[in-house]
DNA sequence: ACCTGAACACCGTTCAAGT
DNA sequence: ACCTGAACACCGTTCAAGT
């Protein structure tokens, strides 16, 4: 006698998420999703093989959210000032989600490894504004070179690891800057 | 009737650290702990608080050693050299000691965080190359440009976040010869 | 086809009892 | 003063039984 879900993969993935979000992986309790969607623990596992593929399916959600963010930030036509937007776009996401994007850049299992087809096209806004600044030859280490930092910067500022004093949006943009400059060979 | 400890403090740290760098935080678990150093789990609490002081000692552990491999690595004058040595050092430390770096720059709990003072002592020589290179009045901003890319080229490198191909080593060179290049306003 | 309760092998931590 | 075994409240996951 097949039995309609009481719950869905999507319902799962947003408590999951939700859950991240406000107290990190270690409170990604697979009783606490099964409360959140009314079913009991080993329901779950009827949706999604494990917790391991739970952990990649939110972080695939969220580096949806972050492309669909990066995306909308660059419009002009100005490589610098793109550069600059997508940065600030880049940076308010993880301000706005910092538990989703702490998850995204951890260093995970294999099986808790977002695709990396998505990976690759969540970069892509940022590979196009190094081509525009650097050149067809040097893109890939100038685009490597502005996400290193902009991560950097945002991990370190979530990790709470700037304790020097100083103003910290504007080291974000005397670094952005200095990045627009120093990459840019035209 | 006093009895003379089994273990100590140092060898608790040790073995958590071991622990740490084979199987990442969560093989950080007490009992595999106690096992290493030859008493049983409670024991472990007569030297400490709890695992999460452990993973600040351990933590601090490791900031140490990454002090000594940057003061180490920077010897000569010319402040774009030494940029560029330390830049070195610092990725060479990760890669020897993946697990331990992810630890240090992972967001941990308040209690599990090192000493701020450490942190502090640990960017001293960055802070000094920043001031020879960009001056007194922009020491701090460049010293947070420069951290921010090495640790967020290190952490996606270690997170397996460069998917594109790409000769990483080159990547890495590039950047701290345009970081160099960008921050210098002698 | 999905859900459930019971169970298994794990955790970190506490505590009274031993020496 | 340190160590121990037993216990508590948690985990993720499996599985047979229910509908």
């Amino acid at each position: 006698v097949p039995t309609p879900s009481r719950t869905s993969l999507v319902a799962i993935v947003a408590a999951g998420r939700r859950l991240i979000e406000s107290e990190g992986l270690t409170g990604l309790a697979m009783r606490r999703v099964a409360d959140e969607v009314g079913v009991q623990p080993p329901s779950l596992y009827k949706h999604m093989t494990g917790r391991s593929q739970l952990i990649r399916l939110i972080a695939e959600d969220v580096l949806g959210d972050l492309m669909n963010s990066l995306n909308a930030a660059v419009t002009g036509d100005d490589p610098r000032a793109n550069l600059v937007a997508l940065a600030g776009a880049f940076r308010r996401f993880a301000h706005e989600n910092p538990g989703a994007y702490a998850l995204i850049f951890t260093p995970l299992p294999e099986e808790s490894r977002p695709d990396p087809n998505l990976l690759t096209k969540t970069g892509d806004q940022v590979l196009r504004i190094a081509e525009a600044l650097a050149g067809a030859e040097h893109s890939l280490e100038a685009a490597r070179t502005i996400t290193a930092w902009a991560h950097g910067f945002v991990a370190m500022e979530l990790a709470g690891a700037f304790r020097m004093g100083g103003n910290i949006d504007e080291a974000f943009t005397f670094g952005a800057a200095r990045l627009g400059e120093a990459l840019d060979s035209r």
